[in-house]
DNA sequence: GTAATTTGACCGAG
DNA sequence: CTCGGTCAAATTAC
């Protein structure tokens, strides 16, 4: 009943939490990895089970229906069809608020794959930062979308690690401005990154500075402008910079736009 | 020299 | 059949 009024503020709520959480997480694990293993590992489990805690709450609002008991969404591919045309100029985001607003749950019921894996999608500005180092292992161009998607594997997964992402930005440039435009007039590319499986790597590797793939310059490329604000808050975080791509964390904090979601 | 990325081939699911 | 995910050899970066 109530799930299209205060659910959708408090699903607001909610994401912007994660988000916070995220733009916390990517500021503090680039820092600790020179401090200790222990309280890196540490502090990245703890950030692992806070932003899981606020993804379990969304994926609860968006399920509504709380009666089923774990419903471990799950779906080996992702696949977002396209039903109608999705003329790539919405983004998943869009998709989300109008099923939000939809007072309708769709009527097809789940039907979950006989995996039992879990993935978290998440729409970011800085897809890296999550305290692990990946490992590009394919990159594979989807149909019906202008960028490819590449495959990452945990650098240790051949040996404790099994959790795999892909990234894939988002359409940026070509037909009209989408949305994330700072105010200073900087495209931030989004990319949309979903993690499979969980990490199992020892935490003590924490780095999140090389930008692996080649969808990444744009972010890099992009801050590269000197602004007011900007310029000052690049001075503060100036100790940052051997480690920490500064463009792309401010590309964060002016957006301010991250997003998971259990699919 | 090692190690990571690139790229087409391969394969399974729908 | 197509589509998307993975593999693996070649290439590049370090």
């Amino acid at each position: 009943m109530d799930h299209s009024g205060h659910g959708a503020e408090i699903e607001a709520l909610l994401r912007q939490q994660q988000e916070l959480v995220t733009q916390l997480r990517a500021l503090i694990l680039p820092q600790l990895h020179s401090v200790d293993s222990g309280s890196a590992e540490l502090a990245l489990q703890l950030f692992h089970d806070v932003i899981g805690c606020n993804t379990s709450l969304v994926s609860k609002l968006f399920s509504a229906g709380h009666g089923a008991a774990a419903v471990p969404v799950d779906d080996k591919s992702l696949v977002r069809k396209n039903s109608t045309s999705t003329t790539t100029k919405d983004d998943g985001i869009n998709e989300r608020l109008e099923k939000l607003a939809m007072p309708s749950r769709s009527a097809g019921r789940k039907r979950r794959r006989n995996d039992g894996k879990r993935s978290r999608s998440l729409v970011t500005n800085v897809p890296d930062y999550d305290g692990h180092q990946w490992r590009k292992y394919g990159q594979k161009n989807i149909n019906g979308s202008q960028h490819a998607r590449s495959y990452y594997r945990c650098t240790y997964t051949e040996r404790n690690c099994s959790a795999t992402k892909t990234i894939q930005q988002q359409d940026k440039d070509g037909g009209s401005a989408n949305y994330s435009t700072d105010a200073n007039g900087d495209e931030a590319a989004k990319y949309t990154v979903v993690y499979y499986g969980d990490h199992t790597c020892k935490a003590s590797e924490i780095i999140s500075n090389n930008n692996t793939s080649d969808c990444l310059p744009d972010l890099v490329d992009t801050g590269c402008r000197t602004s007011g604000k900007t310029a000052r808050l690049t001075a503060d975080i100036t100790e940052w910079e051997t480690e920490l791509d500064v463009p792309a964390l401010l590309e964060v904090f002016n957006n301010s736009l991250l997003d998971w979601e259990m699919i």
